[in-house]
Parts: structure tokens; sequence; C-alpha cells
DNA sequence: CGAATTTTTGACTTTCTTTGACTTTGACCT
DNA sequence: AGGTCAAAGTCAAAGAAAGTCAAAAATTCG
């Protein structure tokens, strides 16, 4: 497994653990302990931890400093028609894949539900129509799809 | 025989030991081990283990990358690669309802992956392209989602 | 045989990860 | 206030793996 990986799961826990999903931690010591640089824990935050997979997190430098990441936890509806509403009118794949994941682990729609949006957003599946109308389309299908989920 | 076979032959047994239809590949691992240029094992995989002979295939690139192969076993799986071989580039709503509708009745398909279907190839899901790419996108958009149901 | 298709190769690209040097910020202590 | 130390942040280079594409070679088919 990698380095980054270990680092990812190890947060992980630490919010799936916590009552109000929140971790908080020290970067510095939590690179030690993993055995890896310090930066590196910034490399899986960015990459990670992001708006878009539903996370905040804010920090404080200097002495006494920390990194916390919340998990944003809200109820399937609201969720939803949040993401509807801030997905605009272009959506390209690599995004859509990483909402969809998201939304699958969070339990706001089904695992099934995430592979059906996953193959008629498909880049296989839109193949006959070009960019940038292709990244249209996969919004408009993207948001559709959504919208049955909310009941 | 050729590179090729040889290299369709070794993940098709790889597929076959395993017990989920999972085969993890390395691409340069494997290239080496086979003895040929890592770009060949792109080629194999895109002109044999594609979605229409019932493979799919994930990948990751860069550090801990890899090429992950599945394969569909089903018995209920013919039927329904029967229907998807059997609409043509171009499907028109009506069409795709009926299709679709019968499915359900005949539990080929549940409920919901039905009123997924329909969301996803509706003429409001698809407004934003004209015909005839609307209808040909439709029967791309209608494969690739039954497909995800043969399992 | 000759055309069409399939296969082979390799140079170049993209994506993701790891590392480390350098910067910024904040707390605490004279 | 100013200085010092303890965090966290930034960024770019290097490394690791897979993807793309088109030319060249081989094979198949009429």
């Amino acid at each position: 497994m990698l380095m980054s990986d270990i680092i990812a799961k190890q947060i992980m826990e630490m919010l799936s653990s916590s009552a109000d999903g929140m971790a908080e931690i020290q970067r510095n010591m939590l690179a030690e302990s993993i055995g890896c640089v310090p930066s590196q824990i910034n490399y899986v935050i960015s990459s990670r931890f992001t708006p878009e997979r539903g996370y905040i997190v804010e920090s404080k430098r200097g002495g006494g400093g920390y990194i916390r990441i919340t998990e944003v936890r809200s109820g399937a509806a609201s969720m939803l028609m949040h993401i509807i509403n801030s997905v605009g009118a272009s959506l390209d794949m690599r995004t859509q894949k990483i909402i969809t994941e998201n939304l699958v682990l969070r339990d706001m729609i089904g695992e099934k539900t995430g592979k059906l949006i996953d193959a008629a957003t498909s880049e296989s599946a839109l193949h006959s129509i070009g960019q940038p109308e292709r990244d249209i389309i996969r919004a408009s299908i993207f948001k559709n799809m959504l919208m049955t989920e909310i009941k």
C-alpha cells in the first residue's frame, strides 16, 4: 500500500471514530509517526480531502498549530440538491467520478446507482460527441439522474 | 502464436484462476515478464478486453499504478447481451421506453434501474444536442448502462 | 498478388506520488 | 515591541506508472 493511502486511511479512521466528524491532527507528529515527510500530509489532504469530496479543512500555524478536517454530514436530499445546484452547465468525467464516488461512500446513493451513473456518463457512452458538448451533456445527464434519487 | 495472443492468454488465465473474476496487473511488469513493449498491453486490452466482450477495465497511473480487468460472469448476461447487440447505432426515446419497460416487467432489471435509464436518456437530459446525434447518444448510453447489469 | 486489417514499436504525454528546500504565521518570552 | 522557536504552507523537481498515437511491419483475405 502506498504511503499516501496509509495517511488517508489514518485520517478517515479518525473521522469515523469521532462523534462530530472532526479530526484534528498535528502535521509533524502524524508525519513522524507514519514515517513520511510533513509536506506529504499536505499532499494527501489537498488531493483527497477536498470540498468536492465533502471535506472542510482548517488549520493554524505556529506554536500549538493543527490541521482540522471536518467531514460534511447532512441529509441525503439536501446534499443531493446542493450537488445538483453546484454542478454547472459542464462537467468533466474526472469530477463526475469523484462526486459519485463520494456519494456512494456516504451512502447518499446506492453502489448500483453509482455504477449506472458512471456508465451513463462515461467517455465510452458519450464518445460520439465531441468537446465541449460532451461535458455539457454529461452535466445534464448527471443532474437528471441524481434528481430521481430525491424522493 | 502471436505476441498479442500470448498476452491475452496470460490475462485470461489470471481471470479464470481468480475467485472473483478480477485480474490486477502492473503494465510494465507484465510487459517485462512477457517480453514486449508496455504499450502492447494497452493494445491487447483495447482490442480484446472490451465491454462488448464482457470486460470492465479500470486503471490508475503514477506510483502504485495498476490495470484492473474484471470479467463479467452471469447466466442472465447473455440475454441482456443479446438486447445490447440488437439495439443499433441509434435509438429513439419511444423504442427505448418500450424496451426498458419490458425489461422491468420481465425482471431483467430492477424498477429503479429502469427509472435511472429513463432519466439518463430522457429528452430533458439530452436536450442540448440535436437530431440525429441525440438518438445516437441515446443508444450508446442505453447500452453502456445495460452493460453494468451484466454481472 | 495486392488491399485491407491487425499487430508491433517507440517516442511523447499525462497523471499521481514522493521529497526537500524555503516561506509564512503564530505564540511566547524578554 | 522585537526576537525566537514551533508549527504549517508552498512549490518545484524528480520519480513512477499508465495512456496516446502514428508509423512500420506482419498477416489475412479476396
